[in-house]
DNA sequence: ATTACTATCTCACGAGTAC
DNA sequence: TGTACTCGTGAGATAGTAA
């Protein structure tokens, strides 16, 4: 038994929205190949092969034809709508990133525990982070190139501040789960001495200790994608 | 702009499935041959072209390539999905025949007044039908042909019974609206005298009246079917 | 093991045309 | 008007193979 072919689905689309599933709806070559955007030749290939392969009905009246579309061309398009459907509707809304442990600047610890920071974070995630971000060294293309597409998705928005002194750049949160288990968030800052090869972590508690990781462990994050 | 062609459909569509559309996800041109029944070759020049009209980005590590599915390309398929979604949805689940009236033959009216049908039309049908039926003949092939496929559909049996002196056939009911106003039903006899060109129906008001009606006139009934 | 080139083949399409 | 031949062209697919 043959399968239908790829460039006879459209063609049994249309003739489906015709209303061509109970009834002999009358379609000549002519006007099916223009909703097609193909030939009159064309369009009495499809319908021919269609015919041929049984999933469709014609019947000759003069010159003209009717055509019904059969058990099985329903079957076929409803098989291929829902292959199409469940394919768009399967891909995970998160953006993965992996990359191994690499011992910070020490330098967090003392920024995130600024009170412009903290209060912010306390308001708008919900929890003051751990002191220090832990840092996660990208070495996939992969991966730098996902980490660089995340600036084009929303985070939450830490603002910077200033303590009179100097000026403290923002904070973007991209809360997501780290290794599958433990909630955080990569945040990615105004003001960075890091280049796109490496990621800054956040969690509520000691993510090290929480998730038994050392320096050098591989380690990944999801970050929840809003399917736009 | 090229368009997507029909056959990187079910490719992109694979590749969605993999997770593709946030995430760079490996894919190998043979594996992918495989998933999409086609070469190696095939699924090589796929990607090529795919990569080429912008539906996807490719990035290499070592001689393995990571796919990702652009926003283009997932729009692309979110298209076509709905165009094949919308051409399944929107076809009607009736059967139209269209005929002229002819006038029947009187018998009508006596075997429909019978108490064995009534009290079953009452019963499964909600009303006595008015006497007779009206006969209607069929021209065109395509309508001759849906009579014919209603076989194939569940109706509302009335069953045959007997009178001691003799027996009566079943009755079977499609109810169906006639000329798109009247309700009433088409119905098919154990035992006709009619070959399969001549339809009759039913309704609990004269339908020749309430449809200003008369012999020849052309009429048409829509028997909802029920999508399986 | 990979990807993707070059050949070759098949077949989808459209032009012309018969009926 | 209609459908559907034949035929030429060129995509799309595969085999073989290079890298």
């Amino acid at each position: 038994m043959p399968d239908l072919k790829v460039q006879h689905v459209l063609t049994l689309a249309e003739l489906l929205s015709k209303g061509a599933r109970h009834n002999f709806v009358p379609v000549t070559t002519t006007s099916l190949g223009k909703s097609i955007r193909k030939s009159q030749q064309a369009a009495s290939k499809h319908l021919l092969e269609l015919e041929r392969d049984g999933y469709i009905e014609r019947i000759r009246s003069g010159k003209k034809f009717s055509v019904r579309i059969t058990a099985k061309g329903h079957t076929e398009m409803a098989r291929i709508s829902s292959i199409l459907k469940s394919s768009l509707e399967s891909s995970p809304s998160y953006l993965e990133l992996k990359g191994n442990i690499i011992s910070g600047m020490g330098e967090g610890a003392y920024y995130m525990s600024m009170k412009g920071y903290t209060k912010q974070f306390k308001e708008k995630l919900g929890y003051v982070p751990f002191p220090g971000t832990l840092n996660v060294k990208i070495k996939d293309k992969e991966f730098s190139e996902a980490r660089r597409s995340l600036d084009t998705y929303d985070g939450i928005m830490i603002n910077g501040f200033s303590d009179g002194k100097r000026t403290y750049g923002w904070v973007k949160c991209y809360p997501g789960k780290i290794n599958n288990s433990v909630d955080g968030a990569l945040i990615t800052l105004e003001r960075t001495h890091y280049d796109d090869s490496i990621i800054e972590l956040i969690s509520h508690t000691n993510i090290k200790k929480a998730a038994k990781l050392s320096n050098g462990s591989q380690i990944s994050v999801k970050v929840p994608i809003k399917s736009k």
